[in-house]
RNA sequence: GGCGGCGUAGCCAAGUGGCUAAGGCAGUGGUCUGCAAAACCAUUAUUCAUCGGUUCGACUCCGAUCGCCGCCUCCA
């Protein structure tokens, strides 16, 4: 079986081949660095967190580049307001980027450059397309001649003649072609510059890419991704950038992913509609987050709401029921007596899991089908759990607690169920009860006098006691031994 | 205006032309229970925005129409 991944660039999916055997390249275009980050970064970084998780799973080796964007206009305009250096501003929050990442249990990429630190190698690419003639300077700024590159929208779908006429550029004197875009831009006074050759200034947003991933990866790689709204200008320009200075293909496979809306909106930042990382996490686990963004292919929209992390929260609590009660099964109680009692089809479901996963998952990584194979396997699994004797055979024990292990496995590429199923769910108790007004001891005093109240039968008592710790949001459960308590959402 | 995408049950969401249109949430009936809860079982789209076309066969391909969203300016 293949991995088969949808390409930007042909509109179509198509099986992933390397062009070293075994061996992906992956360049991701990472944050400005100039705030704090919202959740679409998140789903940025929690959807290539993945596919590198399941590239590796597939025993692909996988080189990962990561850049930070740590100079640019918004940076130095947000420096002065904070009335610090640019630097310092882009460092602080780099490592506030990593705080949110670390929480949200996200891998390092191999390599993550910053733009002020590869300055050298985007000056040569400039200098090599001046000398191609596909850039020129004007004034102590250099531009790229989007003329020079016949290829020039084949990302997009465009033209420069229909983007001619629904131009919306601001005109720049100093430009001969509007759609010409910036590669050099010479400094003002006050702003961080670098020697050039055409004098002191700072790079273009676009051409870091471009000489970072030349740099790391090499002049062609396997895939380039990021957020759709790069598709044009940024992806664009990086592909006349490299492909017009090095005369060969850039990238073979462009992955792009779909934004988080909320009300069906592009969350952003001009929008003023977005939600930090931190404000989810403070009320959410990080895994409910990553639940919530995996329950959606990653080229669609994702729509924010409470309602979708509720129900992201019982979908992972359900998961997490399951595995907790197949872990707390015991190997030893078995005396082999009794017969199995798990029947072919269940057998077979089971047994089926991970090949369904990978099916899934290959088809461009499709882990909203991939969650659907959890569920169908958590109910089987729960099913047989009701079924299970009281000496239940060693064999069926052992198979319940592998399909388990399966489970925690493959949950790990998306990121979920990391954690051990009791250890999930009191913690997650612990944290809901601090929230509402009643302490442990009062819950298990009454509890046990509800316990006396039922030996006496005594059911009006009982219901009130039940009733009576509903209003403050815990559960009842009574089995065979004693009874359990659980905190309800409200 | 140009380009791209989406429209599948009350809500969310898969579906790589052909086997019963996954799965989750909510709902309903049942098993269990003193009654509940949880879990399990059953049930909830003769139909995939609308209308045409291609095909032996279309949710899936093509065209048109309606609606929504995104990019074309910084943006994940």
């Amino acid at each position: 079986m293949t991995i088969r991944i949808y390409n930007t660039l042909s509109g179509k999916r198509e099986a992933l081949k390397p062009l070293e055997p075994g061996h992906v390249k992956l360049y991701v275009c990472g944050i400005t660095t100039y705030d704090y980050c919202h959740i679409g970064h998140a789903r940025s970084a929690l959807a290539f967190d993945m596919i590198v998780r399941y590239l590796r799973y597939r025993d692909y080796k996988v080189t990962y580049v990561r850049n930070f964007t740590d100079i640019d206009d918004k940076i130095i305009v947000r420096a002065k307001e904070q009335k610090c250096s640019p630097e310092e501003l882009a460092n602080r929050f780099i490592d506030e980027f990593y705080v949110d990442m670390d929480k949200l249990g996200i891998d390092r990429p191999d390599i993550e450059p910053k733009a002020t630190e590869h300055i050298t190698e985007m000056t040569d690419i400039i200098s090599e397309l001046i000398d191609k003639g596909m850039a020129y300077q004007a004034g102590n700024d250099v531009y790229y001649i989007v003329d020079s590159f016949p290829e020039y929208g084949k990302l997009s779908g465009r033209n420069l003649e229909d983007m001619k006429a629904g131009a919306r550029i601001s005109v720049n004197e100093q430009k001969r072609n509007p759609m010409d875009f910036v590669l050099w831009k010479g400094s003002k006074p006050g702003e961080p510059t670098w020697e050039s050759p055409w004098g002191p200034g700072r790079p273009g947003w676009h051409i870091e890419c471009s000489a970072m991933s030349r740099k790391y990866l090499g002049e062609t790689f396997d895939i380039h991704g990021g957020g759709k709204d790069l598709i044009f200008p940024h992806h664009e320009n990086e592909i006349a950038q490299s492909e017009g200075a090095n005369g060969k293909p850039f990238v073979t496979t462009w992955i792009h992913h779909g934004f988080v809306t909320i009300r069906d909106e592009k969350m952003s930042k001009s929008l003023g509609n977005f939600l930090t990382i931190r404000d989810i996490l403070s009320h959410y686990h990080p895994e409910i987050l990553r639940f919530f963004v995996f329950s959606t292919h990653y080229r669609n929209p994702l729509d924010f709401s409470e309602t979708a992390m509720q129900d992201a929260t019982t979908g992972l609590v359900r998961l997490y029921k399951c595995i907790a009660a197949v872990s707390s099964l015991n190997l030893a109680a078995g005396v082999g007596q009794s017969q199995s009692v798990i029947d072919d089809k269940d057998r077979l479901n089971i047994k089926a899991l991970e090949g369904r996963f990978q099916q899934a998952m290959d088809n461009d990584f499709n882990t909203a089908q991939a969650q659907g194979i959890f569920f169908d396997t958590a109910k089987t699994i729960n099913r047989i759990l009701k079924n299970l004797p009281a000496t239940p055979l060693p064999a069926d024990i052992t198979f319940l607690k592998d399909a388990g292990s399966t489970l925690k496995k493959l949950g790990d590429i998306m990121g979920i169920l990391r954690e051990e199923g009791t250890h999930f769910l009191d913690t997650r108790k612990q944290q809901m009860l601090a929230e509402i007004d009643i302490d442990e001891t009062t819950i298990d005093a009454l509890v046990a006098e509800r316990f006396q109240c039922r030996a006496e039968k005594n059911w009006a008592r009982s219901d009130e006691i039940r009733d009576q710790l509903l209003e403050k949001n815990i559960e009842l459960k009574d089995g065979p031994d004693g009874t359990e308590w659980s905190v309800k959402r409200s």
